[in-house]
Parts: structure tokens; sequence; C-alpha cells
DNA sequence: CGCTGGTTTGAAGGTCGTCAAGAAGGGTGG
DNA sequence: CCACCCTTCTTGACGACCTTCAAACCAGCG
């Protein structure tokens, strides 16, 4: 067992965790079992689930519409939690279903009401990393409501890369990106087609390349001025005690 | 004082209150404070600021790029805490003014998370109230990623016709709403100009009419059908115990 | 009565979607 | 090792939805 599980890592940015929240988190993560990939793990509208956390992997978070059209909410990374707001409310309001092979941890409605409240100082430094989640989708939606398309292809990539430099991953020059070009229109809300042609804009400006599920970075400053990339809503490292 | 405000009838829908949870929620509202129409409460970027509850009014959060472009995130309504989540986070992630004369209690970061701490139980309560207005914004997120103007028009005036109802005013049939189209096309994703055509199309198909600050609404069956309308992530009246 | 903020409408153009079809990979089985 | 399949990617043509620009209109208000 990893001392140092990424939830655990991106926990104690927020705040010092005391031996008890420890090993709360450990317990919470000590039956990680691994999902093929393609696998839903909640459907939207399924009541009395659980909460995961992806330990490793690629997920995604979507909504259908009736037509069969869907809208990715965010991707999550290793560390951050799957279906934690769906706990609070009845029925789970949205999807989550696996892109690659996938180790998660679940956790039942009810151990995570429960650990909140024992140790409510955990919660609070939960919620904090929720808010940041949050805050993303907030993110989101100004990229697809005001952005073009250009715009919001760098964005994404941009914050990826960021986030995953933020747990550990080197990620400064490129990153693995199993992202096809389905997953991503439906992420930014366009098309397949047009897509790929934004890729290849991207690509002809020397900006980024996507291929074969690795994005290559060429020019971050360049990507940073077309995405307008603020990153004050993904740096709050600060311990507010 | 109102023995009942609008906030305490809404996480009594989640969870029966002890007296002290009452009192508590009583004294977060004690003051409550008149503010102009079009004022700023928190401007994105700010740190140390508190927590809002709209007691009264209209209000909207937003985001700002820097080409002058504006997103409307949501239009919290009487009862809604304004910039709880940025409380967390060290700086808030997001903007959030007056349209309309309000009246707010403001609860200063330190003292939320104070009561969070002693009450536990009503911190999951008041969590439960986020989580239901978190999973409006992503559907929110879907409505400008996957649907046309239409659609995404008819979703916003039912969505905000449900939620004045859940609050208890009667809005069967028509509500006040003092939206101009600027803030419709912010909030949509959409231009000014389009925003009007959509109006027109709305109102000559005989769906809705909206005329100097307010809904009227003609054929609630049909709104539902162009809006797709799916109310569970609304309406989660149930009481876990 | 003129100003201001909001609404309405037309015309022209751009971004993006749809349709369609071919190319390129990656995996499987013969 | 190659043939075959399937998924994913790529590209062109065309059209729709939506934006931009511009101007007129309307209502409230000093």
């Amino acid at each position: 067992m990893s001392s140092e599980s990424a939830l655990v890592r991106k926990l104690t940015a927020f705040s010092k965790l005391a031996p008890q929240e420890l090993k709360c988190l450990a317990d919470l993560q000590s039956q990680p079992r691994k999902i093929g990939r393609q696998t839903e793990l909640v459907h939207e509208g399924q009541s009395g689930h659980s909460a995961f956390i992806l330990q490793d992997g690629w997920a995604y978070c979507y909504k259908l519409l009736r037509n069969g059209r869907r809208q990715v909410i965010n991707f999550p990374l290793s560390g951050d939690f799957m279906g934690l707001r769906s706990v609070l409310l009845r029925t789970s309001d949205h999807s989550f279903a696996t892109l690659t092979e996938a180790t998660v941890s679940e956790v039942s409605g009810a151990r995570m009401l429960e650990a909140f409240h024992e140790l409510p100082r955990l919660g609070i430094a939960i919620l904090w990393a929720a808010s940041r989640d949050e805050a993303m989708v907030v993110e989101h939606l100004v990229d697809i409501g005001r952005r073009d398309a250009l715009e919001r292809m760098a964005h994404l990539f941009l914050e990826l890369g960021k986030r995953l430099q933020l747990i550990g991953y080197p990620a400064e020059a490129g990153f693995e990106c199993p992202l096809t070009q389905e997953i991503l229109a439906d992420a930014l809300g366009l098309s397949i087609v047009h897509v790929n042609r934004t890729l290849r804009q991207l690509r002809e400006r020397e900006i980024i390349t996507l291929k074969s599920g690795t994005v290559v970075i060429h020019d971050l400053e360049r990507l940073g001025e077309v995405a307008e990339f603020d990153n004050h809503y993904l740096d709050h490292s600060s311990d507010p005690e």
C-alpha cells in the first residue's frame, strides 16, 4: 500500500492532516478495485449509489440528452472524487464512466457522511477539494458559453496539463491523453469534424499536437495566450490556518 | 423578524432542524442589509470575502473575460447562498452582483466555518442545498454545450419558474422576471440580437412571452417539450433519515 | 422634450454542423 | 505475415445557426 495516495497528497495542500484523519482516508481507500475501459460506474438518475475515488486511469462525467446528444462535464484525474455531490442528493444528477482501465475506491454514501460527522476537519478539506472541482466546472461553462472552438480547446489542454502537474506528472512539454476526438467534441460542445479542424489549426500554428494518445506542447506561451488562461482557479495551495 | 426565512424553509425540506440549528441560522441572518440595484457584492479574484444569503430580490453570478465578454453562471433566488464555495478557496472564482434592489445577509468566512464545526448536521444540510445549486450549474453547462438557442431559453424560463414555485411563489402561469435581453444573452451564451429573435419565436409559437419584466407562460406543456425538461435535478424533497 | 437604456428588425458574413466518403491505425484470425 | 475488420481520423462541400453591424423604435425619466 502506498503511504501517500493521490488524494492524501491533494488534501495536505489544503491543511496538515492529523494521524486520525490520515487513517480515515487510508480506510476509505483500503479496497481499490480495477475497472475495465469504457465502463459506466454510475448512471444518471441512479439512487443509493456510492462515491468513488479515482486512483489511476482516466474517466469522465457526463449527461445524456433524449436525442442521444452527450455533454461531458469534466475529466476527473487521480485523487479526484466522482459522485461526491450526488451522495447528498437522492439521485445522481449525472453519469460517470471510465475511459481507460482504471483503479477506483468505492465509498458508500453512508460511510462518507459518517466520516464527515466524525472528522469535520477532514470533511472541510474534502469539501475544499470539491470546491476546486466545482470552480473547474464553472470555468468550463464560461469556456463553452463565451469562447470559440480554438480557445476552448487550448484551454482544455492547458488545464489538463496543469492539473497533471499538480498531482506530480511532468506535463510541461506534453502528456499522455487518451481522449478521442469524439469525446473532445462532447466535452467542448462541438462536432467531431470541427474538433478535427481545430486540432489541425493548433498543430499548424505549432502550438500543440495531439497524436496517438499523446499531447505535445510546442509553445506553452502561445497556448496560454490563446486560452486566456488564468490559473488562479486551480492554484489554491495556501494553508488558511 | 420572520420566523421562517427562505433559507430555513429550503433546508427543512432536507431534514428537520433542531432548535439549536434554527437558532444558528437565525443568527447568521440576523443583520439583513439592503443593497441597491446593479451593485457588485464580490469581484472575481477578491480574497477574504464573505458569503451572502440572498433574502429578497434578484442577483446573478458571473465571470468576465479579458475582452469584455461575460458569462452568467446562475441566478440565485431567495434563500440561496452566494459565494459559499469561494469561502473555502482562498479567492473567489467568480463575481456576483445584484440585478434589482435586494436584501442580503453577510456571513464572514470564519463565521461560516465555525458554524460548520459546531453544528455538522446543519453543515450537511447547507451542503445539500449547495449540491443542488451545483447540479443546476451542470445542467446549465449541458444547456449551453448541447442545446440550441430555443431549447436553452425554454429551459432557463422553465427552471426559473420551478425554482420560484419551490420557494413559494405562484409561478405556474408566469412570474416577474427583471432579466434584460443583455443578461439573458450572457446567461445563455448568445448574442443580444439572437436572444431577441429567440424570444420572438417563443412568443409567435405562443409558448411564453417576456414583456416589461414579466414572463407569461402560455403553454407549459410545450415549454417542457422544447426544453426537454427533466426536473429531477431540482426536486430532491426526500428526507434521508 | 430630449436623453438613456432597452428592444426590435434587416442585411451580410462567419463559425460551426451535417453529410459523405476516403485514409489511417490497431487488433484479430487465418 | 497478411487479410480483414473496426474504430478513429481526415478532408471537402454545403448549409444552418448564430454573430456582427447598423439603424430605428420605444418607454421611462429628468
